[in-house]
DNA sequence: GACTAACGTTAGTGGCACTAACGTTAGTCA
DNA sequence: TGACTAACGTTAGTGCCACTAACGTTAGTC
């Protein structure tokens, strides 16, 4: 059982899950909340559907995250004046604290993950996990069915991302 | 955020868990049933407290299993003669078959996942994470809360490992 | 014969991934 | 302009896997 990559995979993950959610738990927070004020600070303000993009978060999923941070007052929706569909969610001065938090208690995690790995080998452990994900490249995650043949063509006012830090002095 | 090693080991996971998944489906199996046989046939009969051990899955967990494996005519429980409080859980001849079945299928699916590394890099990544697994020694699932003072010392007539093929012939 | 612990079972929780359907708003193109 | 298509946010619900809690039963221990 323990030659196949995938179960050698799924129990480290499960092992690591546990550390995660363990850390985040003592902090009263989820994955999920670290995952979006991560990405809100690192690659500043987004559309749910954007954000959802970026974090491999669904957005059925997104909905309820941001409703437990917005309650929280880490970040806050705002309908974006250019396109009515939108919220613009951003972080808040109070998010960005609470990401550092939680990002202090993730990297305490990695460090006892990977404990018994060399500097080197834990980056040759990441850098091979890299390869793995961008083939089999995650490739814009389906709010429904797409249409099999219909990925991505005109991607019209997209999101770019704001270039540098664009707004992220919230 | 791709940073982590704990948000790409569970990103790659989790992508190799939809391969799994989606492989097993299709044979209208889940991968608790694949442990579940992988284990008896590798390893032997066993009750359901040293096979839960054995594949590390939950006690609660495995009993749900047992029964569609049972019902499907896969395994076989029958009390064990020298303890009442036991099952010895065997695969039958169909369970055998439909484990190589699942084998196979599990086996395609790593090299779908593996697919961008050669060789030595799927050794050298089943290397890593084996090391992983090894520290952290995922050290005997608690049926229920261990005192926290109590780990197995006395190991009575604990299942030894049927030190070869012992039964293997069912 | 009391105590403790392992056994199998039932029931239920929680995180994360994922599907389905709905009303609304934006662009596209006849 | 008006039909069509698609993206947006939301609600509701499913499924797998990990994990907790409690129960009655059977085994060993002192």
């Amino acid at each position: 059982m323990d030659h196949l990559p995938s179960w050698l995979l799924t129990q480290t993950a499960a092992h690591a899950h546990r550390l995660v959610t363990e850390g985040f738990a003592a902090a009263g927070a989820k994955g999920y909340h670290y995952r979006l004020l991560a990405s809100l600070i690192a690659d500043g303000p987004a559309s749910q559907a954007a954000l959802g993009r970026r974090t491999a978060i669904y957005l059925s999923d997104l909905v309820g995250a941001l409703n437990e941070l917005e309650s929280a007052g880490f970040v806050e929706r705002s309908p974006d004046p250019a396109d009515k569909r939108r919220n613009v969610v951003a972080v808040t001065a109070a998010g960005r604290e609470r990401g550092a938090e939680l990002a202090a208690r993730a990297a305490a995690v990695q460090d006892e993950l990977l404990a018994p790995l060399s500097a080197e080998e834990r980056e040759q452990l990441a850098g091979l996990l890299r390869r793995l994900l961008e083939h089999h490249a995650l490739p814009v995650r389906p709010a429904r069915h797409e249409p099999p043949g219909a990925a991505r063509v005109s991607v019209r006012n997209e999101e770019r991302p704001p270039s540098a830090d664009g707004d992220l002095s919230a």
